[in-house]
DNA sequence: CGACTACTTGAAAAGAGTCAATTCACGTGG
DNA sequence: CCACGTGAATTGACTCTTTTCAAGTAGTCG
């Protein structure tokens, strides 16, 4: 390894404290409705948000339409960073969804909270990368059922909510519904998950889904 | 779009500001060797680095052995932000490469610039996975050599170089090296560019190499 | 009940991966 | 200076995966 002078402090990039994270919320809950926008690309960027209940999704459009999705966001997650004064993103709600608008004007060192709030956006864009870019289509929906049990283990059922469209799915893992469609087919064949609806989906084998996986 | 209450300010999120970024600098230069490691996944994450001369690759390493490039930094560049106490990728040299650590215990509000360093981290890997995902093979090697190409247009010659070997460009577009190479040779019998050595390209058609990208 | 949308399934075609064999560039040592 | 060895890059033949296009099913809302 690559001897670091000794001078040299760490990162003040820690979990966000959550009180100071506190600190920055303020505005009431909006409740908006599924498939509003949020935030167009283009727009100018003005605030960070924090979904209360729902889903959001932020992603691209591309000249031909399609769609690549960056993520999703749920509960307690906050989204919105960007680099310039203007939007390279649109955000919209795949569900009726609640959002808190974060202030950043309350005087003092924001910058630090932010900064680890980035970096955590950072990180996991990261992991959706290494999804992509490193698994087949098995895989990728793998990684994804498993992104999604983690959110929502609360009470730990091993029945998890699909709140989007397959063709949110496939946006999501850069793959066509079609393909996630028979995927999913598949895996429910080898007795991996179980169909309670399209969009209720249960775990049976959470060891085999992880295999899956890079 | 989803309107914001007028006391919400905008963003600190301005490109990084080059005075502050100028007081951020200190070390000396440190020069290392082509494959040598710079840090590795499970270090304590201690510095940031910035790229003097020479490419730095960052990546995750796969259980199977497999590689996820995530991303390559040239000269100016500052790379090394991680969420926790620990590094979670590796990072190396690509050529011999020159680095200077980065000092973050300044004193004051440096994290005002370490978070405009970070958004446009964020950004660069967003516009990755775009590439990743929404691009066949064809359109990522395209995506790939305007991204170098980027990069080095001191003198706007139409000569790029490619310092990094075939499998650093396939681990970094999670594609294989032969896939590569092919899209290489075809590229280069439709005239929109010709190989001077196997390591330097020049770019015969802009506009065409621009049009098979996402 | 009918229309609409989301989801699933099938068959054929295109794309990318795998395995194997060359070719090429470059140093080293005879 | 040339033969040789090494690792990188290219090419070929073949297989497997994923997409494309098309059709069919299911669920929902009027």
């Amino acid at each position: 390894m690559f001897d670091t002078p000794p001078s040299f402090i760490a990162l003040p990039v820690s979990a966000p404290p959550p009180s100071a994270l506190a600190s920055l919320l303020c505005g009431p809950v909006k409740t908006i409705a599924a498939g509003q926008e949020i935030y167009a690309q283009g727009d100018k960027a003005q605030a960070l948000y924090q979904v209360v209940f729902g889903v959001v999704r932020v992603f691209r459009l591309l000249a031909d339409g399609r769609r690549q999705i960056c993520a999703f966001h749920t509960g307690g997650e906050i989204f919105g960073f960007e680099v310039g004064a203007e939007r390279h993103f649109f955000a919209d709600a795949v569900t009726a969804t609640g959002l808190r608008c974060l202030r950043t004007d309350s005087g003092d060192d924001l910058s630090h909270t932010l900064l680890s709030l980035a970096l955590s956006s950072l990180d996991k864009a990261h992991d959706h990368l290494l999804t992509v870019g490193r698994n087949d289509a098995r895989g990728r929906v793998a990684a994804f059922l498993l992104e999604m049990a983690e959110r929502q283990n609360e009470g730990s059922s091993s029945v998890i909510d699909i709140p989007m469209s397959r063709a949110d799915i496939a946006d999501y893992l850069g793959l066509t519904i079609e393909t996630v469609s028979r995927i999913i087919t598949r895996l429910k064949q080898s007795k991996i998950i179980r169909l309670v609806s399209s969009r209720k989906i249960q775990i049976l084998n959470w060891s085999a889904l992880g295999g899956l996986t890079a």
